[in-house]
Order: structure tokens, then C-alpha cells, then sequence
DNA sequence: TCTGAAACCCTGTGCAA
DNA sequence: TTGCACAGGGTTTCAGA
């Protein structure tokens, strides 16, 4: 039977917590942190990266800062549930790049998006020119958000 | 006047790019990446770093494989929009570590939340013990993502 | 602001416990 | 699985263009 998740112990735990923090922390920088000799941070990050519980590294960038700072939630609902038409739209929202996010809801063939855009015109085109565009899409609704209040750094682990 | 986002060059752009997937990315590999030297590639991630740019870096992490495999997506709506009312919410809400992100939204005084949770009885013991505990909060409706469909690392710069 | 070289520090392997 | 040590490679500073 596949393991849907992997057995963290508490030296995992903190290594991930640091890591979620400061991603370019450097070996000696983690076995100060968790109380354990750099090769063996090495080691147990290896792991961690090859089980893919770390699936990459990335920097995390100021969304305002370059230019981006419209966050527009987007419900959309299709025509038709059946398993074609949904994989049809997925592959067609893979595509925008204002799409950072996109998840399958509950409760029926409804999609929730965050797209992130330069500003309401953008916002406009992309509504209008990508995704009621897209076949199969009956309806589309956006909601703008005006600040971000909370964007945390770790899960609760 | 203060800035509200920084000039990229198409360099700058390039880095970005390759940080988003690859926030471990020697500066060899930058270099190699953007053809420039490494000691050029490290003086203008550190200006990124510096104007804010690149805020930290992240290791990103599988919420399935660490045993959070559900997103729920949670709009809550408060008795008062005065600003005290907004900020006590906010001030509360931070402290909510499955919490993942908070916006608030425009039109009213809606906030929608990403909660990372284990499972619907994690779920419930947040929504119950949690959100509903704060005070102000009049209404509180979660649907919850089956499925993510996209969660993109690079913004459409 | 760039490149290239030099010094230093970190990474990653081998080995013993 | 851990810690230690060593070799190789990466990071960072500095000089010159």
C-alpha cells in the first residue's frame, strides 16, 4: 500500500520549519538550528527532497513590488461535469499565466482561481480574452481582493 | 515619492524567473542561465533582495505528502466594518496557524481565508474552536478544494 | 556595472562508531 | 544514523576595464 504521507520525526519538523523560512539556509546554518552536525542536515534533506516532501526551492517574491499587486478570486462554473469537459478546461487554464492557482471545488463543476494581474484593465482582459473564452465555461465571477492580511510562511506542522 | 514597484530589466527578469523554480540555483547557474558573471548575477539578486523584491526564500513543501491534504476555502463576514472591528479580526486571525492566507475582499467586510487542515475533523475543531470564537465573526462558510489543479511557481512577469 | 581572480566557506563523501 | 575530516566546488570580495 502507498503511504499517502511520510513519517516526519521532530529533527524533519524543524528542518522543514526553517527551510519554509529561509530556503537558502546553508547546512551549517540548520545544525545550529536543530542541534544536529551539518552532514546529518544533509542527509535528512536528501530524504525529505527524494520521499517529495520538499518539491522544490523557490524565492518568494513581493507581488506589489513588481507590479502585480491585484489578487482577483474567480469562481467558475462549466456546463457539463463530465470528466472531458473538466480535463478540457484544465488544460486550458494550465495555459494563462495570471493563473496562479487553481483548485476543483465541492459540490459540483465549479473551479476557483487566483489570478494575479497589473491592474483592472488587465484583470479585464484576461476575463474576457482567456476564460470565458475557454469551452464549457457558463459562468465566471470575480472578486477582487483589496489586501492581503495574512500569507504565512509555514504550515501547521 | 515613494515607489510602489521597481523597475526590472529583462535580466532581473531572467533571474526572477529562475529563482521562482530553483531558490537553491548556485550563481554558476545563474550565470549560465542569464549570461553574466557570477559576480554580476550575485550583486543584482542581492539589490532584489535589498528593494524587497525577493522577500525570503522558500522551500516549498507538499501539504500532502507532510499529512495537510486539505485546502478550504472560508469567507467570513463580520457584524462591523469600523476599522477597530477590521483590526481585532485580522489581529485574531493571524494567530490561526492552519490559516494560510487571509485576504480581505472589496465590498463589504468579507474576509476569505485558505485553511490547511488534516482532515474534516481537523476542519470542524478549527472552524468551532477557532473562527467562530472570534469575536465579531457573524457568519463563517467553508467549501473545501477536492483537487488542485494548478499552483503555479513563476508570476507572469 | 561588468569580468576575472583570489580567499574563504560550504557541500558532500568516506569512514568509524 | 550519527559525527568528523578532507577534498572539491561555490560564494564573495576586490581590482581593473
Amino acid at each position: 500500500m502507498k503511504k499517502a504521507s511520510v513519517d516526519l520525526d521532530s529533527f524533519d519538523r524543524k528542518l522543514l520549519r526553517l527551510l519554509q523560512r529561509r530556503g537558502r539556509a546553508s547546512y551549517v546554518e540548520m545544525g545550529e538550528a536543530v542541534n544536529l552536525s551539518e552532514s546529518a542536515c544533509l542527509r535528512r534533506v536528501r530524504a525529505l527532497e527524494e520521499a517529495g516532501v520538499i518539491g522544490r526551492y523557490a524565492a518568494v517574491i513581493d507581488e506589489r513590488a513588481v507590479g502585480l499587486p491585484l489578487s482577483v478570486f474567480v469562481t467558475v462554473t462549466l456546463s457539463s461535469q463530465a470528466e472531458a469537459a473538466l480535463s478540457a478546461f484544465e488544460k486550458a487554464i494550465a495555459t494563462v499565466r495570471e493563473v496562479a492557482e487553481c483548485y476543483l471545488m465541492t459540490g459540483g463543476s465549479d473551479y476557483l482561481l487566483r489570478l494575479v494581474v497589473r491592474d483592472v484593465d488587465d484583470l479585464e482582459r484576461v476575463h474576457a480574452q482567456e476564460l470565458t473564452r475557454i469551452p464549457g465555461v457558463v459562468r465566471v465571477s470575480s472578486s477582487i481582493a483589496m489586501r492581503t492580511v495574512v500569507k504565512r510562511a509555514e504550515l501547521p506542522l
